[in-house]
DNA sequence: GACAGCTCTGCAAGCGCATGCAAAGCTTGC
DNA sequence: GCAAGCTTTGCATGCGCTTGCAGAGCTGTC
C-alpha cells in the first residue's frame, strides 16, 4: 500500500480510503490512486482489512448434505447473493449429526461476519444458543431462535391434494419423516385439504428420515395401503418411491400417481417427469442472504421471518386413478 | 489474549504459542493456559493470526456448477478433506464462462492459502497464469500447469467397451461434448478398444456441452444410427439420453443399452440403475486437498499428478441387444 | 560446584489496513 | 475581501496475533 501511496504522490490513509470508502476522496485523486494500484498489481489485504475493521466480509453456509440437489441449489443461490453483496461464502457440509454441525457451526461463526443455515439438523437449544452468539439466519425452516426464509407449504400441499382429487383420487399416502416439528407440521393443512375433499389420508411417518433408500422402502407399502396416489415429503424420498414402484413394475402414473415437494432439476430429470410442489429455492437463498446481512448490519433490529410462496407445477406423474383417459 | 496471559499468570506470547505452536510450551502450563482458555471462552482471532502469518489456513474451491451431483461430490469431499486438516474452504461456483471464472480465481486466491479447480472451465493461459499467482491443484483434469487429480478414463472406457463386446453389441455411439481436449481426449483409447473388439464406433460430438437436455436430443439420434448401445461421456448427458429414450418409448436395456462415464448417487436413483463407469471421486477430492497443501508447503517442488483407477459397475441399463435373453 | 547446553518464557517489533482527529484547501454569502 | 462552513488529505495509533532474540531456569557432566 506504501508503495502505491508513494507512486502516486499521496499518503497510505488515502490509498486506504479509495478501497475502503472511496465516496471520501476527490474524483480525480481516486482515479490516479486506483491507476497506479492497477499497474502495480495492487490488491487490499483482506486479512489486515477484517483485523482492522472487525468484519472479514464473509459469510458461513451449513447444509446438511451438499450433495442433496435441494441443498446444492440452496448452495449455488446463495453463493452467487453472497458475491453480489462482495462477500465471500465458507462452505461446510454438517451430515445429519446434530452435535457435529453445531460445533461446525461454533468454529465457523468466528471465522464468519454470520452463519446461514440450511435444513438445521440441530436442537432448539444449539441454535438459540448460535444465534445469542452472533447474526445467524435461516433457510428453509422457521424458528423463532432467528430470522428466517422458509417456504409456505401449506397453501402448496392444499393444492397438491386439490389436484390429485380433481383427478379422482380418493385416497393418498404421504410419505413424511420423523424429524421433529419442522418436517412433521404440515399433517395439519394436508389433513385439512383432504377432509375438504373428501379424500382419505394416510400418514406414513415411517421411522425414517426423508432418504432416497427410505424412499424404496416405503414403495413397497404404497400398494397395500389402497392409495392410488403419494405425496413424498421431500424429493429424494420421492425418488426412492418411484425407483421402487418401477422395480415392483408398477406404472406411474398408470397405477399411481406421485407428487413430490421440492422441486429440483432432477424431477424433470427422470422419466415420467414429477409432478411436483415448486419451492423457489433460488429466492429462498437470496432473502436468507439480505436477512443475514440486514441482522450484521443491524443486531438487534426486529427479527423477521419471510414466507415463500409454493405452488404447485403438474408433469407428466400424475393422472387419473387406474390410468383411466381423461 | 491478554486477558487470558493474565489470569493464567503467563505472557500473551505464552499463549499464542500454546494455540499456535503448542509443542514449544512445557505441558503443564499449557495445560494452565488451555483451562483459563476454556473458562474465558476464548478462541485466538483468525484474522490477526492470519495477517501475522501470512497464511489464511483458507483453501478455494471453484467449481462450474454444483448443482450438478458429480460437482457436488467433489464439493463434499474436498470440504471434509479440508477440514480435517484444519483449512475452511471458500466455494465459488463459476458457471460456463471462462472468463468469469478466471476473474473469480483470482479474486479467490487474494483470500485463501491456494485454490482448487475443479473441471476449469477456462483456457490454459488462464491457468497458467494462476498457477504462476499462487499455490493450485486441479481437479478431474489433468492439465501440465498444475499439480492434479484425474481419472484415468482410458483404461475404463476399454472395460465399458469390452462389456457391451461380450453382451454382443457390434455398433457404439459415444456420446461426447466439445469442450476442448479435455473431454474429446478419449476417443483414442475408445477407437482401440473398439478394434480390438470388431466393434463400431459412433462419435457423436454434436455441437454441445455434456447437459441434460443434450442428452434428450442426442437420444432422438440414437435410433437412427443404428447403434444399440449408447456411452455418454458424463452422468448429466446420460440422464438426458435415459430420459429422452424412455419419452420416444424405447426400453432400455431391450432396445438400447446404456453406459455411464461418472457414478454419482444419481446412477442409481432412476430405474434401470445405469451401468457406470466408475470414478472415485471422493479420493480425487481427498487427494486434490494433500496436493494443494503440499504445493502451499513448498511452492517450488516437483508437480504432481495422479492418476485414479476407474472401473465399469455392471448395473441394470445394460443387456444383450434386441432384448435377447443371455 | 561450575559450566555447557537445553528448554521454556517474556519482550518488543511488526503484519497491512482503518479511522479519529486536526490541518489544509476550497466554496459560499454578504 | 473575509469569515464561516464544508470537503479533502495526512498523521498517528491500534486491530490481535506471531516470532526472533535474549534472558532465566534446569539438567547433567567432569
Amino acid at each position: 500500500m506504501a508503495d502505491v501511496a508513494g507512486a502516486a504522490g499521496v499518503s497510505a490513509s488515502t490509498v486506504s480510503r479509495v478501497f475502503s470508502r472511496p465516496e471520501a476522496v476527490r474524483a480525480d485523486t481516486r482515479a490516479r490512486v486506483l491507476e497506479v494500484a492497477r499497474r502495480l498489481d495492487f490488491t487490499p489485504n483482506r486479512a489486515a482489512s477484517s483485523l482492522a475493521r472487525g468484519r472479514t466480509r464473509t459469510l458461513g453456509l451449513l447444509v446438511p448434505d451438499v450433495v442433496n440437489p435441494y441443498y446444492a441449489e440452496i448452495v449455488k443461490s446463495v453463493q452467487s447473493r453472497a458475491r453480489a453483496k462482495d462477500h465471500a461464502l465458507f462452505l461446510a457440509d454438517t451430515g445429519d449429526n446434530p452435535a457435529d454441525g453445531f460445533e461446525l457451526a461454533g468454529a465457523m461463526a468466528r471465522q464468519t461476519d454470520g452463519l446461514l443455515l440450511a435444513g438445521p439438523r440441530m436442537t432448539d437449544d444449539m441454535l438459540d444458543e448460535l444465534a445469542q452468539a452472533g447474526p445467524v439466519a435461516l433457510i428453509g425452516a422457521r424458528l423463532p431462535a432467528a430470522d428466517s426464509a422458509y417456504p409456505e407449504l401449506a397453501t402448496g400441499l392444499r393444492q397438491a391434494v386439490r389436484h390429485l382429487a380433481a383427478l379422482g383420487h380418493t385416497r393418498i399416502v404421504h410419505v413424511n419423516g420423523t424429524r421433529a416439528a419442522r418436517t412433521t407440521s404440515h399433517r395439519q393443512p394436508m389433513q385439512q385439504a383432504c377432509d375438504e375433499h373428501g379424500v382419505e389420508l394416510v400418514e406414513q411417518l415411517g421411522p425414517f428420515d426423508l432418504t432416497f433408500d427410505n424412499g424404496v422402502a416405503a414403495a413397497d407399502l404404497v400398494p397395500v395401503s389402497g392409495a392410488t396416489a403419494v405425496i413424498a415429503h421431500n424429493e429424494l424420498v420421492a425418488h426412492g418411491v418411484a425407483c421402487g414402484l418401477a422395480r415392483q413394475g408398477r406404472s406411474v402414473p398408470g397405477e399411481f400417481s406421485l407428487v413430490t415437494v421440492d422441486d429440483t432439476f432432477m424431477a424433470r430429470a427422470i422419466h415420467p417427469a414429477l409432478t411436483a410442489l415448486h419451492i423457489p429455492i433460488d429466492v429462498m437463498g437470496v432473502r436468507g442472504v439480505d436477512l443475514l446481512l440486514r441482522r450484521i448490519a443491524d443486531p438487534d433490529g426486529e427479527r423477521r421471518h419471510v414466507a415463500l410462496p409454493t405452488s404447485l407445477v403438474v408433469r407428466a406423474s400424475t393422472g387419473r386413478p387406474g390410468g383411466a383417459r381423461t
